[in-house]
RNA sequence: GGUCCCGUAGUUCAAUGGAUAGAAUAGGAGUUUCCUAAACUUUAGAUACAGGUUCGAUUCCUGUCGGGACUACCA
């Protein structure tokens, strides 16, 4: 147990004990002692005061007491200010904390929580390459997945790759009209870009034929349903869903040059999948499901033959579940997919990774699941983010104001490489070494920036300023992680079998002697904390948590290097009491950067 | 029009209803004979506005102003 919900439980036992009641845990509420009094862990009277009729004074004093009496293997003290107990906590209790725990490799994994999990997330469309918004989505998809797996949950990674629909077919109809059969081979192009590229050709036909019919005296609504090339596409996935043979063969060719190109871009950021589902198989179970729900009186038929479903009553729209030439929409395919997943995995969660213009979409796929009776509509959950902006606003790709992954993953390795060749501290490395760590580096600081934020809210990305490399970033952490293994590496010769700190120092009068200072008190303070962070992770489905939490233990433990010395400390005992806590403030980077996805260098 | 979200230092982000609203950057002033200065120390700087609830409001409620998303027979 955390020592905050330890506290808690015993201020509760304490009150019961003391005034003969019974408080409401919730009215407990236990904080970290602000740095600018006396004290590690806080007691908030106030709401305490009315329920025992206790004046702050009276009631602090009392608690107090009686903690410091009965658990003073615990407490130290205690300090009374305004309405908030402050409890200083023993260093023998620090200490002990910190040996039994320094050299736990996987401090911080928990077996509290016992669901299966899916996580889906990445889930792009076959038509345009990754942009910096889906970076998002990856990496707070692995990581939420990886946290999860960390509080002891079954998890699988999945992604549902959208290789069906018009959009796709708008990438074939241009690529027949204008590629002369090239192919990314023989354009030396990367296949997710070269299919992209067909797409927005699409578009600017499209926008051209509009143009000439209006010009032509057609109205403009017209116009945009009449263009030849749009017919085209719209005939083309008809086809497609009729399984044509050369819409199929074209199709397959076009699939697997995005695949191609995708799979290369998932390896070099380092996301993986357990399984990954094709909307070109679960569009058909989400057919059938429509027609049930039809059978059923759940959706009903317009008069051209298209199929909806009615939620004005629950405050939303009619919403289409078919087309009206027979064809499957997006939600169509969402329907089916739910049912498969939860079939398969029997999953107990299943969790969205997908970005919060998708709210209504989820709002009301979970509304049609629900009114189907399907048993997937529980569990299911929308982890919605906030999309990457621009400083001007939204990306806009007809404007070309995307930021490409591949072209950002490429500026902040080749930025890492510079700074790391500016600062000259690894010029033994050889060129994989070098290579290497210029990707943890290059890479770390983009997984950063984008997770330390709360997902739920947008953020916005300066491409003129980039990605800092210094302050609250990646590598900074990873910097100071470095640094420990360097002093490390030269205490080696340090036995650390002897590496026991006197755990209850006592002068010559029997009296205790303060052992810690306060940087090394407020290292193991954070360190305490970080099972109760990846607990809040885990259940907030928040990985900026974690991101906050480490910058903050890496910089007080930057603030302790600069002002004690490790391998030279004044004593033996503090040369080993420091030797541990650097062990063990590396290995929760370590952990914690992991579960960011994001590597830590030895040297750098 | 309807539904929902957001307004915090110049900028990018924090703050389960709790103490004097924290960081990072950018700006000012400093720190290298000493374990890696991608670091450290220090200084200056913010809750859009008006009410309400509360012992206490950045947080909850109402209104005003400002910004955004969704409301597709796109996915």
């Amino acid at each position: 147990m955390s020592l905050s919900n330890y506290i808690k439980q015993i201020v509760k036992t304490a009150i019961a004990d003391l005034y003969n009641t019974n408080v409401d845990e919730t009215s407990i509420t236990i904080n970290l002692t602000k740095p600018e009094f006396e004290g590690d862990y806080t007691v908030v009277l106030f709401a305490l005061l009315k329920p025992l009729k206790k004046s702050p004074d009276a009631l602090g004093s009392e608690l107090g007491k009686y903690l410091v009496e009965k658990n003073a293997e615990t407490f130290q003290s205690y300090n009374i200010i305004k309405g908030f107990l402050n409890l200083v906590i023993d260093d023998a209790y620090w200490i002990k904390f910190l040996s039994e725990n320094f050299t736990t490799p996987n401090f911080g994994k928990q077996n509290i929580s016992h669901k299966k999990v899916m996580v889906e997330y990445s889930s792009p469309n076959t038509n345009k390459p990754l942009h910096l918004g889906h970076l998002r989505n990856i990496f707070l998809g692995w990581s939420t997945a990886e946290i999860a797996k960390e509080v002891g949950n079954n998890v699988i990674k999945s992604c549902i790759v959208n290789d069906r629909g018009i959009h796709i077919c708008k990438s074939m109809i241009a690529w027949k009209m204008f590629a002369n059969d090239a192919t990314p081979e023989s354009t030396n192009t990367k296949g997710d870009h070269f299919v992209g590229d067909y797409y927005v050709r699409f578009n600017d036909e499209y926008k051209r034929q509009v143009e000439k019919l209006i010009s032509e005296g057609v109205e403009k609504e017209k116009a945009e349903k009449e263009a030849p090339i749009m017919k085209a596409a719209q005939q083309m996935l008809v086809d497609w869903e009729a399984g044509k043979p050369d819409v199929i063969e074209l199709w397959a060719m076009m699939n697997n040059w995005v695949y191609k190109g995708f799979d290369e871009t998932y390896k070099r950021i380092g996301a993986d999948f357990d399984k990954i589902y094709y909307e070109s198989n679960t569009y058909i179970l989400g057919k059938n499901l429509v027609e049930a729900g039809l059978q059923k009186g759940i959706f009903y038929k317009e008069e051209d033959g298209s199929v909806w479903i009615d939620l004005t009553a629950d405050g939303l729209d009619k919403k289409i579940v078919r087309r009206k030439d027979g064809t499957a929409v997006y939600i169509t395919q969402d329907i089916g997919l739910a049912v498969d997943k939860y079939e398969e995995y029997k999953i107990d969660e299943n969790i969205y990774v997908v970005g919060d213009e998708q709210n209504y979409h989820f709002k009301v796929l979970r509304l049609i699941c629900e009114k189907m009776g399907l048993p997937s509509a529980k569990g299911m959950h929308h982890l919605s983010y906030g999309m990457v902006e621009l400083p001007t606003g939204k990306m806009k790709s007809r404007e070309g104001t995307v930021v490409d992954a591949d072209d950002i993953v490429d500026e902040m390795i080749s930025i890492a490489k510079q700074k790391t060749e500016e600062l000259g501290k690894v010029k033994d490395f050889t060129e994989d070494e070098l290579k290497d760590l210029n990707e943890t580096i290059g890479l770390g600081a983009l997984k950063f920036f984008l997770l330390r934020v709360d997902p739920k809210k947008k953020m916005v990305f300066n491409p003129e300023e980039s990605i800092d490399f210094h302050g609250f970033t990646g590598p900074f952490v990873q910097y100071t992680y470095a640094r420990i293994k360097s002093v490390l590496r030269k205490m080696s010769d340090v036995n650390r079998e002897s590496s026991k700190v006197n755990t209850k120092p006592e002068t010559g009068n029997g009296k205790q002697e303060t052992n810690l200072l306060p940087l090394e008190k407020s290292i193991i303070t954070q360190l305490e904390l970080f099972p109760s962070i990846i607990e809040e992770a885990a259940t907030s489905f928040d990985p900026s948590k974690i991101a906050v939490y480490i910058f903050n233990l890496a910089k007080t433990f930057n603030s302790f290097y600069t002002e004690h010395s490790i391998a030279n400390a004044e004593s033996e005992e503090k040369k080993y009491l420091r030797c541990m806590l650097s062990e063990f403030t590396a290995n929760t980077i370590k952990t914690s950067m992991h579960l960011l996805g994001i590597k830590v260098p030895e040297r750098m």
